[in-house]
DNA sequence: ATGGCAGTTCCTAACTGA
């Protein structure tokens, strides 16, 4: 099974490079970031002509995910407050960042965690008090029934330095920041572990890159997309990798997708 | 060496992103 994550920074611009990448990249299921319409507006039928099933979550201008699966899923559902009660949830269901359904026996998470705008401002807690959430979130759909989690998505965290193509003096910057990091290990603290990793030890593998400033050009990116598996998953993993080339097209997201292949023991 | 981005809408300016 492959699973693949990738923030298309709005679907409508980015659709004809998205059919074209699930013409040549077979993937099973696809969870897609940054949508950026209402789901009336989605463009579904090129995806559906190709043989997915759409799960799609989304809001005017900002944010929005979607999960295009060749099965259906089962057990969808989208926000925190469907899992976590609605007074821990509070406001942050109002952005459409979360949503989830399982396949093959694998809960499907795709998250687009807040960028955080600057370490300190109001947009870096509400970072911080989402990520605290997100563990609950995660907690309690174990605690309900365990199971097989591929939590993934775009993070907006480079968890180490590795992940970072100059990582001096990023300890004040969002996507890097102390505070940050320590929220997505207790995250991760669940059972969960990064599946890159698993394959590729070195520095130097980044799945975004800054649209200013030839970022791409001079690979001066951040590793932020991620995909954590619980144990078995992780065991069952056979390859993680970042696939950089849509990024080299005209007019690109300004992140690459990334792809777990995992041999599913169905028993 | 320098300056250098791209998406959206309340659409040609302001916002958000990372």
């Amino acid at each position: 099974m492959k699973i693949a994550t990738w923030n298309v920074n709005s679907i409508r611009t980015r659709q004809e490079q998205v059919v074209d990448w699930l013409q040549t990249t077979k993937v099973d299921v696809l969870c897609l970031q940054e949508t950026k319409v209402v789901d009336a507006d989605f463009p579904r039928s090129p995806f559906e002509e190709l043989g997915y099933h759409l799960y799609i979550c989304g809001q005017k201008a900002y944010n929005g995910v979607a999960i295009f699966s060749l099965q259906p899923l089962q057990q969808v559902s989208t926000g925190f407050t469907t899992v976590v009660s609605g007074d821990e949830v509070g406001d942050l269901d109002e952005q459409k960042r979360v949503i989830t359904g399982v396949v093959d026996g694998v809960r499907l998470v795709n998250l687009y965690v807040p960028n955080g705008a600057s370490v300190g401002s109001d947009k870096y807690d509400y970072k911080l008090r989402w990520l605290k959430v997100l563990g609950a979130y995660l907690r309690s759909l174990l605690e309900k029934s365990p199971q097989a989690l591929c939590v993934c998505g775009d993070f907006n965290i480079a968890l180490e330095d590795r992940d970072i193509h100059n990582p001096q003096g990023k300890d004040k910057h969002i996507m890097a920041s102390p505070a940050e990091r320590q929220a997505l290990q207790e995250v991760l603290a669940v059972g969960l572990a990064d599946a890159f990793r698993k394959f590729t030890t070195e520095a130097g593998h980044f799945s975004w890159w800054d649209y200013r400033h030839g970022g791409f050009s001079r690979n001066r990116g951040w590793r932020i997309d991620h995909h954590y598996l619980t144990p078995n998953l992780y065991e069952q993993a056979t390859s993680c990798r970042i696939d950089t080339s849509p990024r080299k097209l005209p007019k690109p997201s300004d992140h690459a997708p990334v792809i777990v292949e995992i041999y599913l023991d169905k028993d």
